[in-house]
DNA sequence: AAAGTACACAACCGCTTTTGC
DNA sequence: AGCAAAAGCGGTTGTGTACTT
């Protein structure tokens, strides 16, 4: 039992390039007949080879609504963008550029971006930076959350270094920021659960969307993916994904900056400080400012000295803050004499 | 000029998903 | 519901061409 093969392998149906004169009766055939029926389309158009064969020959090269020749720069950012947001899906990325084939795009993809991308020195595969060692950035940050946490850096105690709460919540911060700039190598960067004073796992706030519930990944596993990536193409007013693509985007692993529900939706906020908003059955762009509604307990960091955050606080507004703010000088001297190596 | 190598891209292969009966 | 055919998909391979030695 089980499936025959897509043709008889034993009749010696042709392989290999196309004759023109092929090409002209398979184009004959279907402006006649139209296609479809791929499996007995050869017989009757004379054709030497196997069904599956014409339909790919038709679908990638002779169908008049082929689009051939150098991809346009706009059509390259396009790739691009989708790639970063899809992957490797090249049916759904060439849906999105009329008159590509998923082949043409994977082929161009492979000979020709992939090389640009790794001579940019972007990792063609996540889209990030290719850095050359993040473990020092890695080590101070687990530094910080241990601190953060229970009071101990090394030999150093906070105790010990008299550090002021405030100077604390900025570490925080400077905590975040590793985290942000980090994605990929971070442990729990979904959470900020190392953030012990003022926040819970955001896991444990999600709630599963109304319309397309999809509980096991809501539970905090969000995809790394850069988040100015992602800016940008919701940015674009011709990009629209689905729900099914931002789920094929954020589905399996973890997003690499805040992620906060709002009382009737999931709402994922990137560290760029913009967000995919679900809506129905489309994403929307909404401003990390807007309207969301964010708990107490989601709300994150707020920086020390503003109010308390209502409508959801963003690390990108803290950390310029931050930088901006003068008496950040004895938060750094707090920072620096807790990693020093004696004290 | 010939051989070797790298590259681009068309086509294939094996598998999964969708469709129709 | 179950099955087979058709269609779709993505990774891989094969082949022609350009470039280098």
């Amino acid at each position: 039992m089980g499936r025959s093969p897509c043709c008889d392998q034993d009749k010696g149906v042709k392989k290999g390039p196309w004759m023109p004169e092929e090409d002209y009766k398979l184009v004959a055939y279907i402006d006649k007949n139209g296609y479809g029926k791929w499996r007995s389309l050869p017989n009757i158009a004379g054709l030497n080879r196997c069904g599956k064969s014409c339909r790919l020959r038709w679908m990638n090269y002779l169908r008049p609504d082929i689009r051939r020749g150098e991809f346009t720069e706009e059509e390259e950012s396009t790739v691009v963008k989708l790639h970063a947001l899809l992957g490797n899906k090249w049916s759904k990325i060439a849906s999105h550029l009329p008159g590509r084939t998923d082949n043409e795009i994977k082929n161009y993809w492979n000979t020709h971006m992939r090389k640009k991308m790794l001579q940019m020195g972007i990792d063609p595969i996540t889209h990030e930076p290719k850095t050359n060692d993040l473990s020092p950035i890695l080590d101070v940050s687990q530094m910080l959350a241990a601190a953060i946490g229970n009071g101990q850096f090394g030999n150093n105690t906070l105790f010990n270094n008299n550090i002021a709460v405030e100077d604390l919540l900025k570490l925080q911060l400077i905590h975040k920021m590793l985290q942000i700039i980090t994605p990929k190598a971070m442990p729990n960067t979904n959470s900020f659960n190392t953030n012990s004073l003022d926040t819970k796992p955001v896991a444990n706030n999600i709630k599963t969307n109304p319309v397309n519930p999809k509980p096991e990944q809501a539970a905090g596993q969000l995809n790394a993916i850069d988040p100015h990536v992602f800016t940008s193409q919701i940015e674009n007013e011709d990009f629209m994904p689905s729900f099914e693509d931002a789920w094929d985007c954020f589905g399996d692993n973890q997003l690499p900056g805040l992620v906060m529900v709002s009382q009737e939706n999931l709402n994922y906020q990137t560290g760029a400080g913009m967000m995919p908003d679900y809506y129905g059955d489309q994403l929307r762009e909404v401003p990390s400012t807007g309207s969301i509604s964010v708990t107490p307990e989601t709300s994150g960091l707020n920086y020390p000295g503003t109010t308390q955050h209502s409508s959801g606080s963003n690390v990108q507004e803290d950390w310029e803050k931050f930088l901006d703010d003068e008496t950040s000088d004895s938060c750094w001297k707090s920072f620096l004499d807790l990693t020093s190596p004696t004290s």
